[in-house]
Parts: C-alpha cells; structure tokens; sequence
DNA sequence: AACTGTGAAGCCATTCACAGCT
DNA sequence: AGCTGTGAATGGCTTCACAGTT
C-alpha cells in the first residue's frame, strides 16, 4: 500500500477524471452499505460487498482507490465511513431539492415515489405548461406554470430537474429549464437532448429498457448459456 | 465491403456475443429511425444517424455491421428497412404482453404510461398481494392477486414483468415470477436481485439514476470542462 | 491469516483509415 | 464523390497477482 499518494492530487479528492461506469458502480456500493448498516454490520471486505452485486473483488478495490484509501488491511471497509464518503461524492450528504417537469401519468408518479427521499434528494415544486394542471395539488405540493420555474431556481430552492413531458415538446423545455439554471436533468422524454455543456443530463427511457430486456430475454441472445446449471445469478 | 461473411455463420444472424452497450445503443437507432420515418425520411448515412445520438459514424457503422450488411455504399441504410431488422433483433416486431407486479405509486404510473405501446410492447395485466389492492381497476386492467400470475403467464399471454414493489419483498416476489416461468423482469425495486440464469433482468433503480446526476451536476466532476465554449451537447 | 492498494497483463471497445462499392 | 464494412491501431477497463499493512 503506497502511502504517497502520487496519482492524485496532495492533499484533496480526485477531481475530474471518473468514468461514469465506475459512478454508477459507486452508486451500487452506497446501496448495499446502506443495507449493511441497517443490519447492524460495521464492516465489510471487497469481496463480500462483490459478491452482493457480482463484481470482483478487485473491482471493488479499484473503484474505491480512486477517492483515497478508505480500507484497512487484515479488516475491509468500515460500513459507516465509506457510505458517509461516497455520499459525500455524489453530493447526497446535504438534501438536494428537485422539481420535477411535465405532470402526466409518469411525471405525477415520480412526484409521489417515496424513493427519491432516502437517497438525499426531496421533490419539492412541480411545473407543467398545462393551464388545466396548474394549481392541482400532490400531496403537498402545487403545480405550477413553467414561468414561475426560473424564480424559484434563482432563489436557490433547486438544484436538480425531473423531465417527464412528451417528446414532441422535451427539447423546448428543456432549454427552458437550461435558462432557469438547474444543474441537472433526469431526462424521461425518449429523446436524445441537445444542450449546453454546463448542463449535466441522465438518460433514462423506460422504453428503451424494455426493448434491451426483450432482447436478452430471448434465449440465443445473452450469454446466459454459461452457468445453465442452477447457480443463481446477479443482475447486471 | 466483404462479401464471403467469414466471420458470421454463413446463412443467419450473429448469435450470442453482442455487449451490452452495444444493444443500448442499437435501442438508440431504433429510436431515432422511427423519428427519421415520421419525417419522411428514406435513407440516412452513418455520419447522420451518429451526430443525432452523440456518436461518431465509425461507432455507428460498427454496431450495425454485427448483424449484417445493411448499408449501400454511396447511400447510407434505408431506414424503413433498418428500422424493421433492429425490431426483430429485439423480438418487437411482434407485440409482446407485459405485466406490471406490484401496483403502489410507481406501478400504478407504470401500469398507465403510454410510452411502452409505440415500441411493441403492451401491458395486459396486474397484480399485487395487497387484499386492498386486488380487483381495483386502472384503465381496463383489474389488479389480480399474485396465485394468478402462473396461470396467465403459463396461458402463453404474458412473456415480461415490470416489477415495482417495495425493496423488502422484491426478491421473494421476484422468485415468485421466476416460477411462473416469466421470460425477464424489468427491476424497479432498489436491490439486486438474485435469481436462476435463465430469466433477464433489467435494473432500473430511479434513486441510482438521479445519484449519478447529482454527481455530474457537480461542476468539479464533469469532463463538461471541455468544449465549454457554447456548443451544445448531446446526452450519454 | 485476512485484507487492501496497485503495478502489470489481459481483454474489450472505440476510433482510424482505407479498400471497395454505388 | 459519398458512403459502407472492416482490419489495424489505439485507448480504456478489468482482472491478476503480490507487496505491504493490520
């Protein structure tokens, strides 16, 4: 274990120069210390935390050596440190407020959906242009006409966006939510977005999963032959 | 162009050793080609196909190229006919059933969303094992208890499920739908499921996504740096 | 003994560059 | 000229294997 640091910067995080596979992985590893810890478990080696997710154990290693030495020797990873450290990373360590965008059937459901809150996020505003949708109410929360979105962003409240319109309309308003200065989208329109560069965009087209898993579904196509025994098998 | 084939079986389609990234990005294709056949478009080049998805035209070319030869030198691919052989690679130029399993917010908005119909897929059944829930109705679906599932699924009606119960149960439920000798689960319960090699799954955990935003949203982490100029930028 | 952190090797994916077709 | 299909080159990610720590 070299204990000079070279391949990073001194005294600070590495900054930069992830891959956004080893985020995503990242996120997974939060996920299951967070299950450990509510069992009670205050550490876990690389392997063990591997086997939950099917990596190895050097995967595990290596994409948390990216963000320092977290590990001990002889111990493993201490349950608590890591999940405070990797939320630290994704900044999730501070409550982030989100909005979410277009309140169809998708969009008034991921206002409701309860797992946003235990993750460091709270929806806390819906907008929609529909003039029969302004003023609806969900739960607590009013939806409001597209034009009050800029205002409520400025006054810091939102870092984050939910884009749930229809197609025909995601890249317009997306370069709306671009003019308010969010950070970032979740992008739920099947559309490829063409925005700024200072804006961060997540893809995510449920129809899109479907077709990827009717295609895997299919017998000739995956990989799955390997294994046909009856060993259990994680999900990629 | 080649014409003898070597590296394929001689008279079918390439079996078995796609990545996965690659079938993401033929998803993508498929997408955009049916925006292109809306259009009116007959005929798009790679160069095109790639600009409009963030790609560059060699990628696009050599995705394609696994399963055949489906260019015109000098013309670029017929979209109507691209479009069709993508469709039956995924197995969705034939409508598969769907069923959503577990009906709280999410699948409920799930059970209701318009999306998976235009890509060949069509939710025809509910269940759930919430006394409260069963015989509720949405649309023209009514929710039916989970001792049903076998049944319809064993009927030939349903090849796929959308799974969207809470993460305590998921993979007691989700072993429930590998009995019912399911084809592939679309996971929307934030855990990693452990199931027999021969069904697929497909995680689609909303919390994870929105983490990773909150991760490139922050500016120190982003590769954004570059082309921060003011040329716009197409999603990952 | 158990386990991490990490060079080095191996493997996979992307891009390059160009022959060949239209 | 414009474009595809594809070997070859490059670049990136994963696994191996082991020195070093507890």
């Amino acid at each position: 274990m070299k204990a000079d640091g070279s391949h990073r910067p001194p005294g600070g995080e590495r900054r930069g120069g992830v891959s956004p596979i080893t985020v995503k992985r990242l996120s997974l590893y939060l996920r299951q210390l967070e299950e450990l810890a509510e069992d009670g478990r205050s550490t876990v080696s690389s392997r063990q935390l591997g086997k939950a997710l099917g990596l190895t154990d050097a995967q595990v290693r290596k994409d948390l050596a990216y963000f320092g030495q977290f590990g001990r020797p002889g111990v493993g990873y201490r349950v608590a440190e890591l999940a405070h450290h990797l939320r630290s990373i994704f900044g999730t360590d501070t409550t982030s407020n989100v909005a979410v965008v277009g309140v169809g059937s998708l969009g008034s459901a991921l206002l409701r959906y309860r797992g946003w809150m235990t993750k460091g996020f709270r929806v806390v505003a819906a907008f929609d242009s529909a003039p029969s949708k302004i003023g609806r109410k969900f739960g607590n929360i009013t939806v409001q006409p597209m034009s009050k979105l800029a205002g409520v962003v400025r006054a810091g409240q939102i870092r984050l966006a939910i884009l749930a319109v229809p197609a025909a309309v995601a890249q317009k308003v997306a370069e709306e939510i671009c003019q308010a200065r969010i950070e970032g989208i979740l992008n739920f329109a099947p559309i490829t977005l063409s925005l700024p560069p200072e804006v961060a965009v997540i893809p995510v087209d449920l129809a899109v999963q479907l077709e990827q898993l009717s295609y895997l579904a299919n017998p000739s196509n995956s990989k799955r032959k390997r294994n046909s025994g009856s060993r259990r098998r994680r999900q990629s």
